[in-house]
DNA sequence: AAGTTATATTATCTTATTCTAATATTGTCA
DNA sequence: TGACAATATTAGAATAAGATAATATAACTT
């Protein structure tokens, strides 16, 4: 996959950044399911009121979601369904059935790293 | 898609963070196509190349590279296939084939919109 | 060993995110 | 109209992320 136009990696990049971060990925995951309106996003996340609204409000902005108000309500869903193709592809990396994921030394590499001759 | 347990949302959120960059996203679409060296992604993305292994190494440390050393290069790939998929999805959605994307004002919404009543 | 190439690290400054708390809007209902 | 419920906005302080420049390390070459 090298056919990502570099004027859309901007934009995509905002809408990843509208993603990263521990509750609004939460908020995600529980939109990928259906609509949900911010006192049931609210009971889900367990998130102080404001704070959720000004994530809410952030993932609004930057095109991940779209909301609606009815009556003193407000639902909110993903603005395109394939946001919650990303949060399968997190699931997969994530969610690995095995038993660990990857039991190598996360900071492991190049100059620590024992040398290793390209021509031996 | 309700079924993203909480314990992982931690983890999965430092993964997206790591890719929620301008620079990084780069990074990952072009190791996407398999694995590049340092110098290769310095002629791609045209970058700094003090800043570009700033990057490199958070992406690694967040768990999305590997890298391994051959002679004086450093090769960088893909820890998990999986993050190809996410590539793929952003491409979905901001490389739509249609003329535009979402029409609508982005920061449209609740409080500054007009009533909807739920009992006509 | 000295020079050179490839890459990483550190330091510092600047800017952006995030949380909390307080307050404001909007809509409903008695 | 006045109280309440649902949600949004603002302001401020604390923390994190980013860019740049300078320097360090590692491996190769002569």
């Amino acid at each position: 996959m090298d056919t990502f136009p570099a004027e859309k990696i901007q934009a995509a990049s905002s809408g990843l950044r509208a993603i990263a971060h521990e509750l609004r990925l939460a908020i995600l995951c529980h939109l990928s399911g259906g609509p949900l309106t911010v006192s049931e996003l609210l009971a889900r996340t367990g998130a102080n009121q404001s704070n959720l609204s000004q994530h809410l409000a952030k993932m609004r902005m930057l095109g991940v979601l779209d909301c609606e108000r009815r009556g003193q309500q407000v639902t909110y869903r993903l603005a395109n369904p394939a946001f919650a193709q990303i949060a399968e592809a997190l699931k997969a990396i994530y969610c690995a059935s095995d038993t660990e994921q990857n039991s190598g030394d996360p900071a492991a590499c190049p100059n620590p790293s024992p040398t290793q001759r390209s021509t031996p």
